[in-house]
DNA sequence: TAGGACCTTCAAGTGCGCTTGAAGCAAGAG
DNA sequence: CTCTTGCTTCAAGCGCACTTGAAGGTCCTA
């Protein structure tokens, strides 16, 4: 981790809690996105870009001189980031909270440290919810005739 | 599916694809329930099961002679089949859909199969999701300094 | 037979997570 | 220079899954 961070453009790397899963090939070489790109890269919509940004759940965007959005691999990153966090089913508001944290330095490690174990929590009860109703599945599809390829047998 | 009307207590095993994961208690010995009773039971609010029943995600439930609902085990079956579909993230019209497959009787096995196929494929691709997530929470969650108990680290 | 808790229906309201529309500024091609 | 495409803001709208409110009937206990 620790930010990429090569020549051209970039912050330093700060406290930041982001870049952990960049594996994505980017868009292009460089760290200047629009918000189409970003848009076709993280599969978000521009208006909801726009929305997470206006609420809180981006950190503020870099601008053009003429006011146009200016992405970079740190915006991709956080968005990667908040990308898995509503998959695990936390609500948009506590990511706000968690985005607060980030934005208030390296004194919220510990808090947002506990976020996480809860969040890791709760994913791994989801888990354990989802491979049951797997077992009650796979028992119904016997129900059902477990023949592959069977298209009916009543 | 044709319906329930034996004496008191639980019916014979027809078609039905319910009855899989009956292993909770029930609220009482018998087979008539108060849609207060199957709230508590389900955790389902009563407001919430009278609309399952009004978009046809219940079969008919029984009604006392002054038109009070009348919940049984059958029912309560249903409802826990049900609740773990939502529990998938499986929309309520799909849901519905299904149930109106299962009204439709034995024809429709090989359809609900399928579905019910298709379901699985997304849960497992779901947990394997949450799996990845997890890792990802498990490295910031050390990013942010692993210690245990420890209030601070910067 | 009165009171209170619980049931009924129907319709409207709520919260969440975006999405869409309107009106206008900006960047690049012909 | 115009034209098209894409960006901007702000506000309103939408779909889903319930929830709440209003008005009234029912059950049960005292």
């Amino acid at each position: 981790m620790t930010v990429i961070d090569s020549s051209p453009v970039t912050s330093p790397p700060v406290d930041v809690c982001v870049s952990v899963g960049s594996a994505h090939p980017r868009p292009d070489g460089q760290d200047r996105y629009t918000i189409r790109e970003v848009a076709e890269y993280t599969g978000l919509s521009a208006p909801t870009l726009r929305w997470y940004e206006q609420i809180g759940l981006m950190p503020q965007v870099r601008r053009s001189p003429t006011g146009q959005r200016l992405f970079d691999n740190r915006d991709l990153d956080w968005l990667a980031f908040v990308t898995r966090l509503r998959m695990t089913g936390m609500p948009v508001a506590d990511m706000v909270r968690f985005a607060e944290l980030v934005r208030q330095g390296e004194a919220t490690f510990a808090e947002r440290r506990e976020i996480l174990r809860q969040t890791r929590r709760e994913v791994i009860a989801r888990i354990a919810e989802l491979q049951d109703t797997l077992f009650v599945l796979e028992s119904k599809i016997d129900f059902y005739g477990g023949a592959q390829g069977a298209s009916e047998r009543a």
